[in-house]
DNA sequence: ACCTGAACACCGTTCAAGT
DNA sequence: ACCTGAACACCGTTCAAGT
């Protein structure tokens, strides 16, 4: 009895060997592979990892997943290359951008890069460890600018720095508090950047260590959202536009309890509502600093 | 062989039913089995959640692990309850409360209610069906008190009584952004009440919603520090003062290039700096409706 | 029909056998 | 000495065998 999944990696696999399927093209979501092959996203979701892991796609960020390139189809070539600590974390860091950290395993880790399963330990201590590291690599990728003179624009430009950070690795929502940033150097360069800037109002120390993890907070709360938002349509199969419209008729069972979400959610009937995570993030920045700037004054 | 978790479990087995430790007392934790032993701190961990599974032991939310009471540890026992939807929901929240989402599995539900492994997937669909049941459990058993009359009063009623539900069950910060309410009709009582009081502003429905996301993300991004804060010292077998004094010297090599920081932290040594996650909440809180004010007015 | 044990395809990690 | 396959103790979930 061959699993289900398996079936669906020959099919698309022959696909790309017929040449039906070719370098750059998309292959099926895991929505459109689960309703073609009438199986559960979770089965769907199975073989696409597969072929990555095979090498014969990739996930395009942006995209979705793409046959890979004919060169670099046999991934587990190459085999002369030494591995070493940072090509263990750099392959961490692409599964865990285009997966989300809950599909970064180990096995996974060192299947793409075609090597034993137990080769990544001898750079890396345990899985927690390689997170760890994984943290420090891309906060020692953050870019800061000139250091600004006035204390707000500092904490501005730092603040959107770790949003921005955020965006493009949104599993860093998931990491925690990090409230222990030596085990994360280059978080500390983040941590002394704000602070300076907050240093400037002359408050006590208590008080300017709260008002930094307070800033941190705020990215982390809607940078949770940045990560369900990639994957929420993987998981239930449906935009949150599509979810909506399915749901009218709950929605007019509801109604009657809760009259102010009902009323709201009828005026986005024609134009939609999408969450503009970017807008919130510098309401929530403006009006936390403006709190501060009249606590001060 | 037996394993070395094993060892652990039969020895304080042992000082339990040779009365060495009695119903209430506290067992020793996960740190002091790691050391006692000489074992990880995932094998005492693992040592203590078996004795926990079997029944001999609990864990008592803000104090540690302690010896179960005779006639609660034969927890297989009532096996004529009938197991319901309700008694899996439950259990499965006493454990995320006690140990974590991450510690929660099926099979650990199952043991805990002393039934099969299987028997809980006639009552649930999956493990993500049970998680959004936890959740909508809890939010159901949110208490909001009478409507006041004026909207900022309303907001900071419902905004305060979700961080209160957070501080509860801290696991809820590792749901996400629940961006699809209606799969958790109880969260729907929550939104109605903070969007009724946003309404008194008399804002365009998008602003409204956006407000409403903005102070959820607000609970989201402190409380994600509460469940580490829980389980942290359980993780490095040290708590965050013991830690600071240990990293004394890797502070002193950093202090060069970080001294904002460095000089923050030394202002600590003697009285310690311990994070006030309640003032935070509060400070964000009203720096937030602040700045609504202000744009409004 | 209802319930559940065995099995499958995973995990992280240990350890000893291989080179 | 360095590397890694086999093994262990887990997972969530499927499925068929048991009552």
């Amino acid at each position: 009895m061959i699993p289900p999944y398996q079936r669906i990696v020959a099919e698309i696999t022959r696909r790309i060997t017929d040449g039906e399927l070719n370098p750059g093209d998309r292959v099926p979501s895991a929505r459109q592979v689960a309703k073609e092959w009438d199986v559960a996203l979770a089965t769907a979701a199975k073989a696409l990892t597969a072929l990555r892991q095979e090498g014969l796609v990739e996930a395009e960020p942006r995209v979705g997943t793409v046959v890979a390139a004919a060169r670099s189809r046999p991934r587990a070539a190459a085999p002369e290359r030494e591995l070493t600590r940072d090509r263990v974390v750099r392959a961490a860091i692409d599964i865990a951008d285009a997966e989300g950290l809950a599909a970064l395993s180990m096995r996974g880790v060192a299947a793409r890069l075609g090597v034993a399963a137990m080769s990544p330990y001898r750079h890396v201590a345990s899985k927690g460890d390689l997170v760890l590291m994984m943290a420090d690599a891309v906060f020692g990728g953050m870019t800061l600018p000139a250091r600004p003179d006035h204390w707000r624009a500092r904490v501005e430009v730092g603040v959107r720095a770790l949003w921005a950070l955020h965006r493009e690795h949104p599993w860093l929502a998931q990491l925690g508090p990090l409230s222990r940033p030596l085990l994360v150097p280059n978080l500390l360069a983040y941590s002394e950047w704000v602070l300076d800037g907050l240093a400037g109002l002359g408050l006590d120390p208590r008080t300017t260590f709260d008002l930094n993890v307070l800033l941190y907070s705020h990215v982390l709360g809607l940078a949770v959202h940045l990560e369900r938002e990639a994957h929420a349509e993987g998981a239930t199969g449906l935009s949150t536009e599509q979810w909506m419209n399915g749901q009218a008729r709950a929605l007019d069972r509801l109604a009657p309890a809760h009259p102010t979400f009902a009323r709201l959610l009828t005026s986005f009937a024609e134009t939609g509502y999408d969450l503009d995570l970017d807008a919130l993030f510098e309401l929530g920045l403006r009006s936390v600093l403006d709190g501060i700037e009249r606590r001060t004054s």
